[in-house]
RNA sequence: GCGGGUAUGGCGGAAUUGGCAGACGCGCAGGAUUUAGGUUCCUGUGGAGCGAUCCGUGUGGGUUCGACCCCCACUACCCGUACCA
């Protein structure tokens, strides 16, 4: 009878040592080492009813690995997880079902905590945050109050997205192509008082310290582009009535080719025109129907200038003293600039449509392009001159423009001025799942800050969580905990009654880690001054224009007022690429192919998910979910297994696996630093390969168990406790390898001729170039090519190839 | 339109950054084990050709002894953004 071998049994092991890691706190942070400190980051997950989706496990295990092999390599790490719960779709799940919110996400976390342990993470479990939780949401509140106190956060009035079905205000960056992110239902703009936050004081300083940071380049440029700034002048055009219109230019220098002017429906200039204009009527409809326009129509029509002239005003252009028409038209944004502009248009495509559909007059003043007429001139280089402009002439545009502007400047009229197209962050939600805004409005004081002390400003008991018809937060309809006194005069005052966006929680959650049960701080002074900044902080693409900017501009006014101890929060981002179901489509309960990872937990077992979602492909790019592929990463840990089981007892390594050995410990420590998982593992399973071939010792497979051991953690700890080895592997230094030995004593060289693979010759690994030019000349297969021929040229690539260039005699 | 990215076997993807294209895995084919299926283990697997060989990295040019890689001109797809003056 054949003794039966142990069965590779995943679903006994991993249980195990997850238990036993917990147990020993082998994951467990040290709040003071003397080894270096390594921050490792993921974006912590929102909880919601569906459990952990496989896209998931993708940066959650790469980060694992960068951490664990980080540990192994002596560093003190910080590696922790926690739930940003707050937010929409909780809060629907209640209106829906009834349960109050806090239930709800008690459940979901309880059931993500469940799934992440189960994939072996080594989170560390005691500095577990949670948004909801008011010993967190204190300080997002505390946070608050001091944007308030040094003039960051403010209440003004002002058009807002407005998603018709959510019945909420959105901020820009949660409307795509016109309708509400998580809905798809139209959105359309609404005045309402909000509170905001003045991200566009820090919008220079979001561009400038991006140079300080190693962020992967796409990341640097999203924000960069999103926060848009351009450069150019503020020109002040004198109207026929008197007054000042100002406008924002890119282009100071066609200022003698602005023909008309147009201002924003908005236009708070418009307004005080009533009296005088002729067609106030046609106006007013105008500036309705714009009003009234959802920013899908806006942009569905923008190819159709549409607008009207106003009859009754005029302006001068200040440089000719032309008077020119104005007009009104929706294709000037009343949030961008001064909500004015100066058209001009033989160079610039809007206006140059503007005014073929209104008969504005085309006057060319950059040469160099096509007739102005036909089309616009738009050459912002020095391919144009200028013409037509008196004291120009003759430049070309980048000359040009500090011409023009230094001449505004003098003449009092304009002056050299930035723009950005970031705007502030608008922090109002008329929702009950969120922090309070902890603001008190008096009759007689204004609006107050509530005193620090009274913190956290807890979420109260409602009846029902959903917003009442005219937009207003559930907490309105709370009277107890509205009415309120003023913390100034203590006469009767109102709380504010919306709630802070889901993006509060997370500006701020790394620092709660540092320090996570700190009642006295969001986290102490000696915390922040240690673990500062995240050292490596992985997340989606998705996040770059929103959680990741607004948590730096967060980090930075921390910065300013002494509470943090860098200026930037993370040293290093990296972003994966998304888990598609099969057939290539993103994943979703609609197509009916989303993968839970319990199921492959359950078939296949942890370490298989964490080694496919790794292998999957290039990190960085989207990939294809594929249920046949996982089977092969499930084969290599079997091949592994029995290997262990059946190999020579040697401690030493075997000759014949020396050099691989050290090859891969090199390529797969590489490759974790370059996040190239994929190539780690591929060659890991030629090493195993090469031990099927050459036999193995156990010193073989403890070196590979400890290599192995950050991608499929179980497996590599039970295996290294069948083989005898010390301690936790996880717990084992990285090996160290020897580079002489990663060369083998032979090389095999390509041999060609004229560029042509002929033959492959094998040489001692260290020959000299006359050496290998008379090896590949001996040869056979190249005397065939050679013959009759004289050689003119080799070329030796050492350890490569040999290139012998040849001609007819 | 603008910004970013991608294009390599039947499929997912490699290629030391200018040096043997297709590592590794899936799938497929043949064989061994098995009563059978599954598992496991060999062997083969870019295309054409009996063959020596020839052709092959989206398209067309170029540089080079040598190009998936660099340059020029295109095409297709994906992501972001959208009248930002």
């Amino acid at each position: 009878m054949e003794v039966c071998a142990l069965k590779y049994d995943f679903a006994s092991i991993e249980p195990k040592w997850q238990k036993k890691w917990e147990e020993a706190k082998v994951f467990a942070a040290a709040d003071k080492s003397d080894k270096p400190k390594f921050y490792g980051l993921i974006e912590f997950p929102y909880p919601s009813g569906q459990g952990l989706h496989v896209g998931h496990p993708r940066p959650f295990t790469a980060m694992d690995i960068v951490t664990r092999k980080r540990r192994m390599d002596g560093y003190n790490v910080l590696f922790p997880i926690g739930f940003d719960a707050f937010g929409l779709p909780t809060e629907n799940y209640a209106i829906k079902n009834h349960v109050h919110p806090a239930i709800v996400t008690k459940q979901n976390i309880a059931n993500f905590t469940r799934q992440l342990k189960m994939l072996g993470y080594g989170f560390d479990w005691d500095r577990v945050v949670d948004t909801t939780d008011p010993d967190y949401y204190k300080w997002t509140q505390w946070i608050f109050l001091q944007l308030y106190k040094h003039g960051l956060a403010y209440k003004t009035t002002m058009p807002v997205n407005w998603c018709t079905s959510c019945k909420c205000v959105l901020a820009n960056e949660e409307v795509v192509e016109g309708v509400c992110e998580r809905c798809g239902s139209p959105v359309i703009r609404k005045e309402k008082s909000q509170w905001m936050l003045k991200i566009t004081a820090y919008a220079q300083r979001l561009i400038d310290d991006l140079d300080d940071v190693d962020f992967i380049e796409r990341v640097k440029i999203q924000q960069r582009n999103w926060i848009g700034r351009s450069t150019g002048a503020e020109v002040t055009f004198k109207a026929t009535t008197g007054d000042d219109i100002v406008v924002f230019t890119t282009r100071p220098d066609t200022l003698f080719g602005a023909t008309y002017m147009v201002l924003s429906p908005e236009h708070a200039l418009i307004k005080k025109w009533a009296p005088v204009l002729k067609n106030m009527d046609e106006v007013t409809a105008y500036q309705k129907a714009a009003a009234s326009k959802s920013d899908l129509e806006r942009t569905e029509l923008n190819k159709d200038k549409t607008g009207v002239c106003l009859d009754g005003v005029k302006a001068v252009n200040p440089v000719n003293g032309r008077e020119i028409p104005i007009f009104i038209s929706d294709y000037v944004l009343a949030t961008y600039g001064t909500g004015a502009i100066m058209a001009v248009p033989a160079h610039d495509d809007r206006d140059w449509d503007f005014a073929k559909k209104f008969g504005c007059e085309i006057i060319e003043v950059v040469s160099g392009g096509e007739d102005v007429q036909k089309a616009a001139f738009t050459a912002k280089d020095d391919t144009g001159i200028l013409v037509n402009s008196e004291f120009l002439n003759g430049l070309t545009v980048k000359q040009a423009i500090p011409v023009i502007t230094k001449w505004l400047e003098e003449k009092g009229i304009g002056r050299a001025q930035v723009n950005y197209k970031l705007r502030d962050w608008v922090f109002s939600r008329q929702r009950y799942w969120g922090e309070p805004i902890p603001m008190v409005w008096c009759d007689k004081c204004g609006w107050q800050p509530l005193p620090e002390d009274q913190l956290p400003l807890l979420l109260p008991e409602v009846e029902s969580y959903e917003p009442t018809d005219d937009g207003e937060s559930p907490l309105s309809k709370m009277t107890d905990w509205v009415n309120t006194t003023c913390p100034c005069c203590g006469g009767p005052a109102r709380r504010e009654t919306d709630t802070m966006p889901q993006w509060a929680g997370s500006s701020w959650y790394f620092l709660r880690y540092m320090d996570p049960r700190n009642d006295k701080a969001l986290a102490s002074k000696e915390a922040l001054d240690y673990w500062s900044p995240v050292d490596w902080y992985n997340g989606g693409m998705e996040h770059t224009t929103l959680h990741l900017l607004y948590s730096r501009f967060w980090h930075k006014f921390l910065y300013d007022i002494g509470v943090v101890p860098t200026k930037e929060p993370y040293q290093k981002r990296t972003s994966h690429g998304m888990i598609l179901g099969e057939g290539g489509e993103k994943m979703s309960k609609s197509r009916g192919n989303v993968v839970n990872p319990d199921d492959v937990v359950k078939n296949y077992g942890a370490d298989t998910l964490r080694l496919y979602i790794m292998f999957i492909g290039d990190f960085e790019q989207a990939a294809v979910w594929s249920d046949n592929a996982v089977k092969g990463c499930k084969r290599f840990l079997d091949k592994v297994w029995n290997l262990a089981e059946s190999c020579d007892p040697s401690p030493e390594h075997t000759p014949a696996n020396e050099a691989g050995l050290h090859r891969t410990i090199r390529k797969v420590a590489d490759d974790i630093e370059g996040m190239k998982f994929n190539t780690a593992i591929a060659a890991m399973m030629t090493l195993v390969g090469d031990f099927q071939k050459n036999g193995c010792s156990r010193g073989d497979m403890k070196t590979l168990l400890t290599i192995l051991s950050p991608f499929a953690p179980h497996i590599c700890e039970e295996l290294w406790e069948m083989l005898g080895g010390e301690g936790f592997v996880c717990n084992q230094s990285w090996p160290a390898y020897d580079e002489s030995k990663t060369v083998a004593d032979t090389v095999q060289m390509a041999v060609q001729v004229n560029g042509k693979v002929r033959a492959n010759i094998v040489v001692p690994a260290g020959a000299d170039n006359d050496a290998v030019v008379a090896a590949a000349q001996a040869d056979p297969k190249v005397q065939k090519f050679t013959a009759g021929m004289s050689l003119v040229k080799s070329i030796v690539v050492p350890g490569r190839l040999v290139n012998l260039i040849v001609r007819p005699q």
